[in-house]
Parts: structure tokens; sequence; C-alpha cells
DNA sequence: TAGGCCATCTGGTCCT
DNA sequence: AGGACCAGATGGCCTA
């Protein structure tokens, strides 16, 4: 429930850390015995094994060592750990923005949210994202079908050009049109719902509301065969009574048109492979 | 307790 | 030369 958020917060992985960092890290400069290896003082809540226990004389190899790779020069000790502290501060904050993008990409994936839904982990994000975009595009195609079956005829447009028409979404039903019994949510797939389930099943409100409302639990990877529900769809597995996609490698949705990425190898994830 | 996930450190490589 | 990026190693936290 909640463990894993108190977990992300109790995660110093914020900027802060760093200047909690270097505050600390001025005091350890500043009184440095000369006993410390390079890389010590730059994590205080966590000594590396293979430096703990060492001797100044183990010391000593390592700060050679690392002046040998650079090129020997006479570098202080202080100045080695302030340039190793300089490092591993961009490194964080490297991994900080790389954690809040990841964050981002989490905000916008249709996927329950709240503290009461686990975070998504990052090998999840990716693949769930991925699947979605697979999915916008498949009902792109078959939006940009069904509108030039429909107005490839009537000529009422000539052909599909969203840039006129703006969204693909009309006010009512259009005439003709065969989801027009369905006027309350016009022929717009839900990105969520893969263009064959779609096509076939047609939207209904529950399967929206099912999808955009439900939170899940982190029935990501395990949903029972019965949670598909009536939308069935190339996934193999979905999310436990949310219609939610898996993210998994055997969930790949192949659009012909972007056949080129399901050509990538994605890395399978470890818990779809267990 | 094992396994998953994560943050952090670190050294190497590439780029500007 | 300095910074960005990457991957390996390590250890902590959490859950089943």
């Amino acid at each position: 429930m909640d463990s894993d958020t108190s977990r992300v917060s109790s995660r110093p992985s914020s900027p802060e850390v760093d200047d909690i960092f270097m505050s600390a890290m001025k005091k350890s400069v500043h009184g440095f015995s000369g006993a410390v290896s390079s890389t010590q003082s730059d994590s205080p809540p966590e000594i590396p094994a293979d430096l703990r226990g060492h001797s100044s004389a183990d010391e000593d190899a390592l700060t050679l060592k690392m002046m040998s790779k650079k090129d020997r020069k006479l570098l202080s000790e202080s100045e080695l750990q302030s340039i190793r502290l300089k490092i591993n501060s961009r490194e964080r904050k490297r991994m900080h923005d790389l954690n809040v993008a990841m964050d981002g990409l989490r905000e916008v994936m249709p996927y329950a949210h709240g503290p009461s839904v686990r975070k998504l982990s990052k090998i999840a994000t990716l693949l769930l994202a991925r699947n979605y975009i697979l999915m916008l595009s498949n009902s792109l195609e078959e939006m940009k079908r069904l509108v030039s079956e429909i107005y490839g005829s009537s000529g009422h447009h000539g052909g599909f050009h969203p840039s006129a028409c703006g969204t693909m979404t009309h006010a009512g039903p259009l005439p003709g049109h065969p989801t027009a019994s369905h006027a309350s949510h016009p022929a717009v797939h839900h990105p969520l719902l893969p263009p064959a389930a779609v096509s076939t099943a047609s939207l209904s409100a529950p399967g929206i509301s099912a999808v955009t409302s439900v939170r899940p639990h982190h029935g990501l990877l395990k949903a029972p065969a019965a949670s598909a529900g009536p939308l069935g769809s190339s996934f193999q597995h979905w999310g436990v009574g949310t219609g939610m996609p898996c993210p998994c490698s055997m969930c790949q949705v192949p659009p012909p048109h972007v056949s080129s990425m399901s050509t990538v190898s994605m890395p399978r994830l470890a818990s779809d492979s267990k």
C-alpha cells in the first residue's frame, strides 16, 4: 500500500541530499585525517564493502590507482575528494532527473495513480508506455480507416484531414455512422483498448469507466483470464478487472505499421519470466 | 529468507 | 579538460 510510497519518499534521491552530502562532505574534508580513502567520505551512510576496514596502506593504493588514471597529477587528497564528490553529485543529480522524468511518464500513463496503488516499477513503466504508444498508433490507424470509409464515399470532406477538423470527435452521431447509436461516445477508441477489441466489441460505458476510474491493485502481470472481460484483445494478460494491458513482453502489440518496433528485443521483465 | 527494486558509488568511454 | 552517459558492483528496504 503505502509501503512503496513511503519507501520512495524515504529514499534520498532528492537534490537536498546533495546539499546534506556536500555539507557533511565539507566537514569530512576539513576534518580530514588522511586515513579516509578517496571514496569514503562521500557516503557517510554507507561505506562500500570493498573499502570497509581497509588500512591506510590500502587507501594509499587506491589513491595511487586513482592518481594513475589522472595522469598522476599531483593532486592532494582533498582535491581528489572534491573531484570525486563533484562527480558523485552530478551522477546523483542525473539519476534524480531521470527519476523525475520517469515519474512524469508514470503520471501520463493510463494506469491507476494514487497512494493506494503501488507505483509502477521502472521497467514496467517503460514496457507499459511502449504498449500504450503502440495501441495509440493502432487506434489512430483504425480511426483513420473508419473516417475514410465514412467520408471517402460521401465526399463530405473529400478525405480525412484531421488538421481541418481538429479532433476526430464530432459533436454528435454521424449520419450513417456505424457507431451512431453510441452518441455519447462516438468513434473514439479508448487508447488502452486494442483496436481489434474496440472494433469487434465496441465501447461500452462500463468498459470505459472500468479503464478510467478503477484503481487497480498491482495486479499488473497476473490478471486472471476472466478479468479480460468482454474486451478480448491481443494482450495475453490484463490487469485485475481494469482492462489494463500487460506490459510484459508476451503482450506486445504487433502493429503492422510499426513492425520495426516489434523486432526490437525488449528486455524480459523478470517477474514475467518467473 | 530469497528475490525484486532501487539509490549510490565508481571507473570507463564518448562528446563538446 | 570537463561533463554526460553508461554499466557493474554494492547494500538497503520491502514483500511474498
